[in-house]
DNA sequence: CTGGGGATGGGGCCC
DNA sequence: AGGGCCCCATCCCCA
């Protein structure tokens, strides 16, 4: 909300892009208003070229929406081209660069990575060539074609894009890119602010997910001769940690590779990808699936032996059916849940406050809110005259009654109460002090023995004055500093609260990504697999893997360890 | 920086 | 199987 000088009031519309976006994805697997028309070895793809022309700089030179190219004529209006054929592109490749720049997302196969390193080179899709060289872990240079003022203008837009992602987000703005980026197209939390009723939660055309994900997709597909056998794009299935962490960025799982490009969120499901996602270890299964025909009504992994990572940590789960989220794929686990996960992603909000309108995601959310209204606290406080409205609150509050402390610090060994506070302080600053101060007091006659060590934190060799180029570069004082997440929400959000890795210029963030070294990964999605990948690997936190704070607490000790055993083989 | 309240999303149990 | 209800983990915001 920015009043202009003459009482001009701007209101945001921040899911106006991707929704946008969604309906153009939609049109075109509908062939509605294509007007121009990709071919490849027979495969045909109806498309638009305005959205061509904006992501890929082989359109827009062709259709001569070049910035300075307006002249008249053919090439200003680009006419003229209503079929184009792209033999030297692979049909699953251009489908995959379809899906990408319509859904923000390239989801392919690690085994038709080449080709689409290939296709987005030869379309001038920088973005996409960037992260395929990453995975591939080449280092090549420019795309053949992109040279001279089409460089410069690729250039310029990258750093607009970048400029972007990371000056114009708001306070108001934190908490939604960063849950966005948590879970690739992750919708907005309401928020009851304006956007609450211009954008009603159920828009009268856009379809249920399920019946989105049911119809929309399989009919108009280009027919790919090749789809059948080679799906053109793979996703992962794996799940991960998901909730904040999880898809915050690309994900490999199983030689698949998927991620969002940042910037282009959409809030509504970017139409299922068909079942081409499944992983190479998944593959056998494929028949099991739904041949192709992705379907809200989802893949019933237990039946397809999907280990669904019983992570349940410590509560016995009921043996009921997984469904995997065509999304985010992500498996959900409870019959009936999915659709209450997919709202999430379409950001569907079907309860309503009746008394202040407000809406919700999910009922018992409205129950809880009511009692807001009704001045309901159903939790009292048995030792003091507080009253909560969750449970939880009131655990919460019970144990500053107990006093008890559960929750440590394995550096600095200060006690919290809550869990999160405990992570809070781990990721935030709070330990630096006792890290970097620490440092010079080690040396002879210094020991404090393992819970001097242990306090004064690990390390990577670096003296003090030689701080370790990561640590001198992000202050991060735990080897959180390189949790993915940390790294993550830093970049996707410049203007991120602190303890996390922000960068306040891009500079920083680009040393950041030169220190990385092997994880050397230009984009922020990547950086993050890659830290994932290279620092934490794959499996570090499973999905619904039990976060007691026992385990989590484990978990700690452990890195704080590793950390000192760092120490220790540097002396 | 920390404590505390509230919000959100996922999972388990039950009907 | 779907959905209600509850608990949990995690996050954000504010004081």
């Amino acid at each position: 909300m920015s009043p202009g000088e003459d009482g001009l009031i701007g209101i945001p519309f921040p899911e106006h892009s991707s929704e946008i976006l969604f309906r153009l994805n939609a049109q075109r697997r509908a062939g509605l208003l294509c007007d121009l028309t990709l071919t490849s070895r027979g495969a045909r793809y109806p498309t638009h070229r305005s959205v061509m022309a904006a992501v890929s700089l082989y359109f827009r030179g062709l259709f001569g929406a070049e910035e300075g190219a307006e002249a008249g004529g053919e090439a200003g209006g680009g006419g003229g081209f209503s079929v184009c054929q792209l033999d030297c592109v692979a049909p699953d490749a251009l489908d995959a660069l379809l899906e990408f720049a319509y859904t923000a997302t390239l989801t392919i196969r690690s085994s038709g990575m080449r080709d689409v390193l290939r296709g987005a080179q030869l379309l001038g899709i920088q973005c996409v060539v960037d992260a395929c060289r990453d995975i591939l872990g080449e280092t090549a240079g420019e795309v053949e074609w992109e040279t001279g003022e089409e460089r410069v203008q690729a250039e310029r837009e990258r750093r607009v894009e970048r400029g972007m992602k990371k000056g114009s987000r708001r306070k108001i703005d934190r908490r939604r890119v960063t849950k966005v980026e948590s879970s690739h197209h992750q919708p907005l939390p309401h928020r009851p602010n304006i956007n609450t009723h211009q954008h009603p939660s159920t828009p009268p055309p856009h379809p249920s997910p399920v019946q989105d994900g049911a119809h929309s997709h399989p009919s108009t597909r280009p027919p790919s001769p090749e789809q059948d056998e080679h799906p053109p794009t793979t996703g992962q299935n794996g799940e991960r940690k998901q909730g904040r962490d999880a898809g915050r960025g690309s994900t490999a799982v199983n030689g698949g590779v998927h991620w969002p490009q940042e910037r282009l969120l959409a809030p509504h499901p970017p139409l299922p990808l068909s079942d081409d996602r499944l992983s190479e270890d998944e593959e056998e299964m494929e028949g099991v699936g739904n041949g192709g025909v992705p379907s809200f009504t989802s893949v019933p992994l237990a039946e397809q032996g999907v280990a669904t990572g019983a992570g349940g940590g410590g509560r016995k789960r009921k043996s009921q059916t997984p469904q995997q989220c065509p999304v985010c794929q992500k498996i959900i686990h409870g019959a009936g849940k999915l659709p209450r996960h997919m709202r999430t992603h379409t950001g569907e909000k079907p309860f309503e406050c009746s008394t202040c309108g407000v809406r919700f995601t999910r009922n018992d959310k409205l129950k809880i809110h009511m009692r807001k209204h009704t001045g309901e606290r159903p939790y009292p406080c048995p030792h003091c005259p507080a009253r909560f409205l969750h449970s939880y609150d009131l655990k919460n509050h019970l144990s500053l009654h107990s006093g008890a402390r559960p929750f440590e610090c394995p550096l600095c060994h200060k006690a919290f109460a809550r869990e999160d506070h405990l992570q809070r302080h781990r990721k935030g600053l709070s330990c630096l002090e006792v890290r970097t101060r620490a440092r010079p007091r080690r040396g002879p006659g210094a020991d404090h023995g393992e819970e001097g060590r242990k306090a004064r934190g690990g390390g990577r060799g670096y003296s003090p004055d030689q701080l370790d180029p990561l640590e001198n570069l992000a202050l991060q004082p735990h080897a959180s500093a390189f949790h993915p997440r940390a790294g993550m929400v830093g970049l996707g959000d410049g203007a991120g609260a602190g303890g996390q890795m922000v960068f306040q210029e891009e500079a920083d963030r680009e040393q950041a990504i030169a220190l990385l070294g092997p994880h050397r990964l230009p984009y922020p999605g990547l950086l993050w697999r890659g830290l994932e990948l290279g620092v934490r690997g794959v499996e570090g936190e499973e999905a619904g893997g039990g976060h007691s704070p026992a385990l989590q607490h484990a978990r700690w000790e452990e890195e704080a360890e590793e950390e000192a055993e760092e120490d220790e083989e540097d002396e």
